[in-house]
DNA sequence: CTTGGGTCCTGTGCGC
DNA sequence: TGCGCACAGGACCCAA
């Protein structure tokens, strides 16, 4: 379910784990996850310090100390936990608080890092839809995973007068359109259904008929959305830290996604939240509100 | 070029 | 009890 606030959480999660870090110790279970890794993948990590640790919409991106970035997409079902080696377990504040585990790989552990702090870091991706590459820093933007991506939705360079302009004559569903992510980056299908709830904006509705101030109504509430959701990622991390070591999953209510039946919580409205599918996933929304 | 559908992967939950 | 199937969904891939 990773989508951009859910990266975001992570990432800040990693933080304080893996900045100025050196990565020890990595252990490579299989060869592949989506794809392929990079050729002697593990041996290429292993001794560097990571500089800093970006995000460009759902991928992270750990900047190492000899010009490489690595980077991280969680795909699905990516998950990151953290932990504390044997070596450092007495000294949990050196790794943020993370409680000592056994290092007995799970059955979805692909990748175990030891960090020169103490820290030991598992990405578990039950599906393997995620991805990791390395690739020159300086030419960062010319990966395939980025180079086509639209503008970061809570960067200045988005708007509504970005949407205006990418969904001019744009004869997809208004759905479809905020899952490309050429047009807007980070979006899934939980913070599109909830975008467009907010917007009263129904999700069957062809992008390029939507007037121009409904979209920049849109473009601010995709805004608050993702800026709401990572609050509650934030406010949350500090108990999963403290619980299991996994970062990025955090119980949060939605007002459309997964609430079939359900009554819309819209003010005044008397809707109840309806499911549809569109190009294969689901859609909730509110016939009533949503237009 | 755009647009829509299929596909990958595994675990879960439902109906019969 | 057990089986088959729908579903979860990010993003590539290909056909029209």
């Amino acid at each position: 379910m990773p989508e951009l606030p859910e990266v975001e959480t992570v990432r800040r999660g990693l933080l304080p784990v893996l900045e100025g870090a050196r990565l020890e110790r990595v252990v490579q279970r299989r060869a592949d996850l989506r794809w392929p890794l990079p050729e002697r993948f593990a041996a290429r990590l292993e001794g560097r310090r990571v500089e800093g640790l970006g995000r460009r919409a759902k991928t992270m991106l750990a900047t190492l100390d000899d010009g490489i970035t690595w980077l991280i997409h969680l795909g699905m079902t990516g998950r990151v936990l953290v932990s504390a080696t044997e070596a450092k377990a007495e000294a949990l504040e050196m790794v943020g608080g993370f409680v000592h585990r056994t290092p007995e790989p799970g059955p979805h552990d692909h990748i175990q890092i030891e960090t020169d702090r103490g820290a030991r870091i598992v990405y578990n991706d039950v599906r393997r839809f995620g991805a990791m590459d390395l690739w020159p820093s300086a030419e960062i933007a010319d990966h395939p995973w980025l180079a086509k991506l639209g503008p970061e939705p809570l960067g200045n360079a988005f708007s509504g007068a970005v949407l205006v302009e990418r969904l001019a004559g744009k004869a997809t569903p208004i759905k479809a359109a905020l899952l490309d992510q050429r047009v807007v980056a980070g979006l899934g299908n939980i913070y599109v259904c909830e975008a467009l709830h907010r917007a009263g904006i129904h999700p069957r509705r062809i992008a390029g008929s939507i007037a121009a101030p409904r979209l920049h109504r849109l473009a601010a509430e995709i805004r608050d959305t993702l800026t709401e959701a990572i609050e509650a990622g934030g406010s949350t991390l500090r108990d999963y830290r403290h619980a299991d070591g996994e970062l990025g999953y955090f119980q949060h209510s939605f007002r459309a996604y997964g609430r079939e039946g359900e009554a819309c919580r819209c003010e005044d409205c008397t809707g109840r939240i309806r499911r549809i599918v569109q190009s294969g996933r689901s859609s909730f929304y509110c016939s009533r509100c949503q237009r």
